[in-house]
DNA sequence: AAGTCCATCTCGTAT
DNA sequence: ATACGAGGTGGACTT
C-alpha cells in the first residue's frame, strides 16, 4: 500500500455532495465501501423486486458487487455480482446508487434518503479459503489405510501447520524420506500443485536451516492425491517433480458425515 | 428509538479492550455491528475451512447472523446463520470473535490480528421486499387468466398432489379432455419434462383402473409451461407427446397488482 | 426437528 | 459466452 494512501476514511451524518465525493473516491481506488443509510431500492433483471424506505447496510466491493443488507438473514436483500458496474447519480437534491449489468440485463437503484455515515477500506487480502470438509473423509480413509497411498506409507501427521497454511497428511515413507499429500475430493487443478510446491519450500527451507549438517540428505516427496487431474496441472506437476496418485473419494452420506462430525462435539 | 441511544457509534485503530466493549455493547443493543479488522478465521461444523490472516468486512446482525466478507464475491467466504450465538474473548492480548450453533453443531472462530475501524448500527426497518417473477406469480395470472394457455382452457386444481408431487395446476380443455400443467419462471429443462412424464403415467393408470369401462377414452395433455425451453428438452418433449406454451412470468409486483385491483373496487 | 423445493440462487469448471 | 453440477447452499413451507 502506498504511504500517500490513507487505509481508510469515514464519514459521519454527510450531506449528499460530500457522500457523492467519498463513494466516487472509494470507488476508483478499488475499495470496499460500506453506508448506513435510510433507503429505497428497487431491482429489475432476471426478476423485479421493490424495498421501501428503511435502514440498511449497503456494501460496494472492487469486483463490482453490489449488497444490500438488512438487520437479519445471511443473504443481502438485494445486490448485483461481480463486474456489475456502480453509477452515482444526485437528482433533486437525493444521491442515487445504481449498479448495472449485461447478460442478463440487471439493474439496481438506491434512492438514499438519509446517510448516519459511509466509508471506505482499502482491503489487503491474498489468502483464499482451504476447506477441509470433504478431503477429512478422504483423509479419514488414507489414515485408516495408508497403503492406499503406496506399500509402506506411514502417516505421522493430520492438519499440520505451516506458515502458508495446513497440510492435510505429512508421513515417510519405506525409506524413510518425508511425505507431503495434498487431497483433493475433485479433480485436481493448478492450484492444489501450487499449494504443495509452497509446502515444499517451507520445509526445504526448514531442512536447510536445521540440519544442514546432516550428511544423508533426506528426501521430500510432494503428493497430489485427488480422482484425477487436470491438463495444466498435470504439465506443473512434472515440471515441479510432484508425484500424483488418483484416489477415489468415499463415498459417504451426509447423513453418515454428520454423525461424524457430531461425534466431536 | 430511545433518545438517549446513539444511532451508532464508530471507534478508529480502538486497542483489543475498546473494540471488546463497543463490540459487547452493540450486541446487548441488538445493533448490526461492523469491522474492518486484519483476522484469521476457522470454521467446523458441517464441513471444516481454514481462511489464513488477511483484512477482511466483518458483520454480526441482531438475529446472530456472522458474515465474513473479502473483497470480492457476493457470498461471505465464512458465516454463521440466524440464532447463532456470538462470544467476546480476550487471550493473550487478543480478540477473538467466536459463534456457535447448535443442530448442526457449527463453530466459527475468528482471531483479530488488528481492527481499522468498528462500529453498530441501530437499523430500523419494518419493510419487507416485494419481488415478482415467481413460479407462483405464473400460476396465480394463469389461474386468473387461463385463456393465456388457450382458449376454453378451465383451471380445476392447484398444487394437485400425486405420488409423484405436486402438479402446479390441472385443468380441463374445451373438449373436456384433462390437461397437465408444469410451470418453470425459466428456460425449462429435461427436469420439467420427466416431470410431466411421471404425472401422465400416474394418472394414465389411475384412469385405467378406475373407469376401465368408460367407452370413449379421455385424453390427457401434458404441458410445460415455461418462458423457454432447452433443446434436449424439447427433444424429450416430441418423443413424449408433450406440448410446450411458452409464457413470460410476470414482472409486476404484487404491490402494483393490489393497486391495479383496488382501482376497480 | 426433519424433509422438500425454489432461487435475481452463487460459484466453479469444462465445453 | 454457455452448460452443468455442487454447496457448510439459504430460506420458505410442510409434516
Amino acid at each position: 500500500m502506498n504511504f500517500n494512501e490513507q487505509k481508510y476514511k469515514i464519514l459521519e451524518n454527510p450531506n449528499y455532495e460530500e457522500a457523492y465525493d467519498l463513494i466516487g473516491e472509494g470507488i476508483r481506488k478499488k475499495a470496499m465501501i460500506t453506508l448506513f443509510a435510510c433507503c429505497k431500492v428497487s431491482y429489475e433483471g432476471r426478476a423485479m423486486s421493490e424495498l421501501d424506505f428503511g435502514e440498511r447496510i449497503i456494501m460496494l466491493k472492487p469486483d463490482g458487487c453490489f449488497l444490500i443488507h438488512q438487520d437479519n438473514k445471511v443473504d443481502p436483500v438485494n445486490w448485483q455480482p461481480p463486474k456489475s458496474k456502480p453509477r452515482l447519480i444526485i437528482k433533486n437534491e437525493t444521491l442515487f446508487l445504481e449498479s448495472h449489468r449485461k447478460t442478463p440485463r440487471e439493474r439496481l437503484e438506491v434512492e438514499i434518503k438519509k446517510i448516519h455515515f459511509v466509508n471506505y477500506a482499502l482491503v489487503e487480502d491474498y489468502e483464499e479459503l482451504e476447506i477441509a470438509g470433504y478431503e477429512k473423509d478422504m483423509g479419514d480413509m488414507i489414515m485408516e489405510r495408508p497403503h492406499i497411498i503406496e506399500e509402506g506409507f506411514k502417516p505421522t501427521a493430520r492438519e499440520y501447520s505451516t506458515e502458508h497454511g495446513f497440510i492435510d497428511i505429512l508421513g515417510k515413507d519405506s525409506d524413510g524420506n518425508l511425505m507431503i499429500l495434498e487431497l483433493k475430493c475433485r479433480k485436481a487443478g493448478v492450484n492444489a500443485v501450487k499449494q504443495i510446491r509452497r509446502y515444499l519450500t517451507d520445509f526445504e527451507n526448514k531442512t536447510n536451516a536445521e540440519i544442514k549438517n546432516n550428511t544423508e540428505k533426506q528426501k521430500i516427496r510432494g503428493l497430489l492425491v485427488a480422482p484425477s487431474i487436470g491438463e495444466d496441472a498435470k504439465e506443473l506437476l512434472e515440471e515441479e517433480g510432484i508425484e500424483f496418485v488418483s484416489v477415489e473419494p468415499p463415498k459417504e452420506l451426509k447423513k453418515d458425515k454428520k454423525v461424524t462430525l457430531d461425534a466431536f462435539g
